[in-house]
DNA sequence: CCTCCTTCTTGAACACGTTCAAATCCAGGA
DNA sequence: TCCTGGATTTGAACGTGTTCAAGAAGGAGG
């Protein structure tokens, strides 16, 4: 076995003692000290692999969001209305996060954090965050759905940043299976369906131009 | 001087410092010892009137809610235009709030965790929260803005909630004098008032009202 | 087999938020 | 004046995330 194969066997142990003991006791209640010990190594070494501890979570996001993408594709399959699509892309992401909602709240508050690589608006996540606007894209584009070109060509950013809204919703839901959640998505992504077509109308044409507009300039640089 | 005067002053003087503290050298960088220290008490006197770092926060928001409410109500004398008014409240919150954008973005994140008596979701934030909600509801009230009965009545809630959209765009805003997020302000409430407007239209009823519908829903227990 | 050199590992030490038992203060009654 | 009981104040101590100087491991070259 080579040098760099135990390097990535011992990252792998650290990361994934330190993913089980956040599920059990929570991401506060769980100290460096404990995942080093029930990972067998040191506390030290635990900061040679990951300079902090919110630094662990990433990989763990990677893997959920990863999750998430395999388990959402299947379901476009032969399915072509818009809503449809969208409805089924975001029940699978409570479906996916469902395990992990009692300590994903801690999470997201670091990820709240501008400063934190954390942030789903951050540099180091934007990887992951194209990936996500990426099946946004192909839920708009595998659709049937009707739209004004230049609404068509944001609308995966759009959905994106509806879907961060969804996630927001849910780290404060504290109803049982987080069906409060689901209730939101059930009945907002008709709403937005049904502004998207009415985005086609004269009258409503303008207003759908300055959304598009302000959000392109909004993403020049943030 | 009486016990409970004494009291007071001491209470007062440690939040004071903190706040000075905070503003100068960023909430992170602030530690309980050098606030204890500057305001010539011990760590654990200030513990005993606060109950942790973050409750030392709470007193600072309520102030600033205070200024926002002072500052912003003379603005909306003798202007009866539904987005001058809107448009002056926020620009307004956003001068308010401008010397403390570099540690508030600390604040926020913290209010980000549900948990967190901060969290402008939270029993503790009730009262400021009603006043916000006060404020809003003064602006679609003082406007000669034709809408749907029913949504007129939500609206304020609605509108706080985009107040709350907008403070964490500033809270990410990197740019210089926060410009962005001002620019975010000057487009967004000529939109939002568009589609209040248009909220009338028969095609647009349903969607409203659905709307209207949700929120109420939503609001019910969170 | 010895010697470097890089990579990995260690655990004590540090800084910070927080707790708590003990000390101090002080108004009001005896 | 002295005593008492609650309010206030203290600072040492605890648990935590993080750092760091020192050492161990292990391969490359002699």
């Amino acid at each position: 076995m080579q040098r760099v194969a135990k390097s990535e066997e011992t990252r792998s142990l650290i990361v994934t003692t330190a993913m089980r003991l956040f599920t059990e006791n929570g991401y506060n209640r769980t100290t460096m000290r404990a995942i080093a010990a029930e990972a067998g190594v040191s506390v030290g070494n635990a900061y040679y692999y990951f300079s902090s501890k919110e630094q662990l979570v990433q990989g763990f996001y990677d893997e959920m969001a990863g999750r998430h993408l395999a388990a959402a594709r299947p379901l476009l399959d032969g399915e072509a209305g818009f809503a449809a699509r969208l409805r089924a892309v975001l029940l699978c992401w409570l479906d996916v996060a469902e395990p992990y909602h009692r300590f994903g709240t801690q999470f997201f508050v670091n990820a709240a954090d501008p400063e934190s690589p954390l942030s789903p608006f951050s540099d180091d996540s934007s990887a992951a965050r194209e990936a996500s606007i990426g099946l946004m894209r192909e839920v708009v584009e595998g659709s049937d759905v009707k739209l004004d070109p230049e609404l068509r060509a944001q609308l995966p950013e759009l959905l994106w940043l509806y879907q961060m809204g969804v996630v927001l919703f849910w780290v404060h839901d504290r109803s049982a299976g987080t069906q409060r959640s689901r209730m939101l998505v059930e009945r907002s992504v008709p709403l937005l369906a049904r502004l998207a077509a009415l985005s086609r109308l004269r009258v409503f044409r303008p207003v759908s131009r300055e959304i598009v507009g302000l959000i392109q300039d909004l993403a020049k640089r943030d």
